[in-house]
Parts: C-alpha cells; structure tokens; sequence
DNA sequence: CGTTTTCTATCACACGTGTGATATATCCAT
DNA sequence: ATGGATATATCACACGTGTGATAGAAAACG
C-alpha cells in the first residue's frame, strides 16, 4: 500500500463532483476549476488523479455507465422465469427491472440528464464517441435479450427491440426534461403498459 | 422602405449559420464570433442584428421549431379522413406524416440533432426554456391529435399519446446519435409498426 | 445640399478556460 | 534520519469569450 490515500476513491470522489455539478448546472459549466471547488479540492490535486479534462470527462461519463449497467446485473439474479410467472407479474417485474433506467427519482434523474448531455456532446467529441456509442447499444441489447426471451421470430424481435429501446430512451428524455408533463408516474405506466402489449411466450 | 437589405432575411441567414455551425461542430462552438465567420459577417454586423448571444439563440431554436411545425402544416391539409383508408394505407400515410419529426434525411437530421442540443442546454438556461416546454409539448399535443383520431376512450388515450411521443423523441435521439445502429430505414419501420398496433377506430 | 438613420467594422476590457512548470508539503520505506 | 515517491498548492501564459464604446461608410430622407 504505497500512499496514504486511496486514489481510486478519490478519482471517484471526483467525478461525483463532475455529475453533481453537470446534474445542477449542466455540463459546459463543468470546467477544472469549478469541479475541484465542488470536491472541496484544490485544482492541483484534481490534476494529480486526472491527465487533464479529457481524462476527466471520459472517467465521469464511463463511471455512469457503470453505475447504471451495475444496478440492472444487482437485479437480474432476482428475476424470475417468465414462464413461472402470470402475464400480470411478468409485466411488473419487467417493469420494475427496466424502470432502472428511466429517471424515475432524483438521483436517476440526475444520472440520466447527465448521461443526456454526454451523449449529445459525444457526437463532435471523439474523446468520447466509443463510449456513447456503448451506452447507446447498451439499451438496445438490453431490449434485445428480453425480444429474445419471448421467443418472437428473429425479424419481429429486432424491430421490437428497436421499439422498446426508442421508447426507454424517448421516456427517458422527456421525463428528465419535462417532468411535469412526462411525470415519473406516467412514465412507468406507458412503459408497463408497453410491455403488456407485447407478445406472449 | 427604410433599408437597402432586408432585415428579416438577414437574421434568418444568421441564423441559419448558427444551425450549420451546430449541426457541424456542436452547439457548444456557436459563439458571436464563429457565427459572423460562417455566415460570411463581421462581428459587427451579427451584433447589430441580434442584441446578443440570447438574442441569437432563441432566435435559432425558436427557427427550427417554426421550421418543422411549419412543415407538418403544410402536410396537413393533404391528409385524408382515416375512415376512407384502408388500415395498410392508413399506417402508410400517418408513417409518412409523422416521419416529418425523424432525421431522416440530411436536412432534417441536422435540425433534430440541433434541436436535440438546443433541449439540453434549456435544462439549466431560463433564455430557453420556454421553447423548449413548447417543442416537446408540441410533439405531445401532435401524438395526442392522432389518438383522439382514434376514438379511444380518454385515459387510454392520454396514455398512448405519452407512448408515441415517447416513441418519436426516443428514435429521434437514437437516429441522430447512432444512425449505424437505428438507421432511417429501421426508424421508419418501427415507427409503422407502432402505428399499426394501435386500436383501430 | 445636409441630416439622420441604418449598416459595417474595430478597439479594448474583464473574465474564464486548459495546461505547462514549479514549488511545497506529507507520508512511506530503507 | 535520509531519500524518494505521493500529494497538494501556486504562478504564469496564451487563448477564446461576450459586450461596451466608438468610429466610418452607405443609404434614405427632407
């Protein structure tokens, strides 16, 4: 153990800082010096556990990707086979499972307003185009796994997908810009009842 | 007549400058003077049309909304009555009709990925955020117009109005950011598929 | 003509940015 | 205790930003 502190924690320190600050002020007010006024940190030490802002932004964005994908692998040990289940329980477990990624509470939200303006930044942003890119197609493999398991013809289930995984991310969207039309309650309800629409196995 | 040039089309070429550019380099790049230089304007000239950067901007995002809600006017009265329509021809023409919101082309995917940055930054900018309750009110109240069409009982139709705007935001996003992956073709056809899994009236 | 408004063009200023370079502390091991 | 790595803290610089102020050019009007 060569250093007193732990420098994983304090990178993660710091980047809890960046989504602080890019959930409340947006992300172009994130800047070296603002994210080390937010960490209780001197802008030198920031320097120290990041290369520079590049480092930075790539580590906050890949951190929230992690957190989210983290939260869905915690609960998909607790699923259930569809099969075992009634429609109606099929419905509210998927539900449950999927509302992960909507923002349905605030610190959701903010993960997702965040993960928001990083994916749009990425389009000119070479720095960080790989991991939108992966954020991106992560949901739609998501979708995909579960077209999968209702057993729909290969052509049925990738249009599906594709459904399912606009739907999350326009919920996604509207709920985390215009909550009080597109409210959390709301969003769960269209997504469940998206899900009853489906095709049964 | 009090000018030799035309003041409103001045500010339209502006602002159109300010798409190109964001389209091209992302809204962050848009500043007073990266705008005088595409449109081909000395600074001064940008700032005597516009009292300012706020000025400008809203001009900008409240330009691409009157562009799109423009254009689905002008479809508008071209639609015929869905009871003369057989279902197929049905989807056919509200597929057409509501693809007026997707990036489809060129064109319209520079204003989607524009007004998508646009809807960001109005998060935590009070100049935008009028615009941007009206632009995404906007695509509800157009989901909500086609499931009155229907005939569905209210709650039911409050409810699948959220889910094809959800829709529409949410393959617009994908479109525009990962157009590989969700293709104007797989967007289009989700989009019919959705729209003929609706109630028929 | 002259005057007045519209348009174009510069200059200057304060501010915030990322980063290179460097100094000072703080801890760990030899 | 000596040395060396780790961490914290400043300074300085070049750069781009919005905007206030102002000066000229060009056209319109009386």
């Amino acid at each position: 153990m060569p250093k007193q502190v732990d420098g994983d924690q304090r990178r993660a320190d710091i980047a809890d800082a960046v989504l602080r600050l890019a959930a409340r002020d947006g992300l172009p007010s994130v800047s070296l010096r603002s994210v080390a006024a937010e960490s209780g940190l001197n802008i030198g030490s920031v320097r120290h556990y990041f290369d520079g802002q590049r480092d930075l932004m790539r580590f906050a964005m890949r951190s929230i990707i992690d957190r989210v994908t983290a939260r869905l692998d915690r609960r998909r040990p607790a699923l259930r086979p569809l099969a075992e289940l009634t429609p109606a329980q099929a419905a509210d477990q998927l539900t449950d499972f999927l509302a992960e990624l909507l923002p349905l509470d605030a610190p959701r939200r903010a993960e997702a307003t965040v993960l928001l303006e990083f994916l749009t930044a990425a389009r000119v942003d070479p720095n960080l185009a790989d991991l939108a890119r992966e954020a991106l197609r992560g949901t739609l493999a998501l979708a995909h796994r579960l077209t999968d398991a209702l057993a729909l013809p290969p052509a049925a289930a990738a249009l599906e997908a594709e459904r399912l995984a606009g739907l999350l991310d326009g919920l996604t969207l509207r709920c985390a810009l215009d909550p009080e039309t597109t409210s959390p309650q709301v969003c769960r309800e269209v997504l469940r009842a998206h899900l009853v629409s489906l095709p049964r196995p």
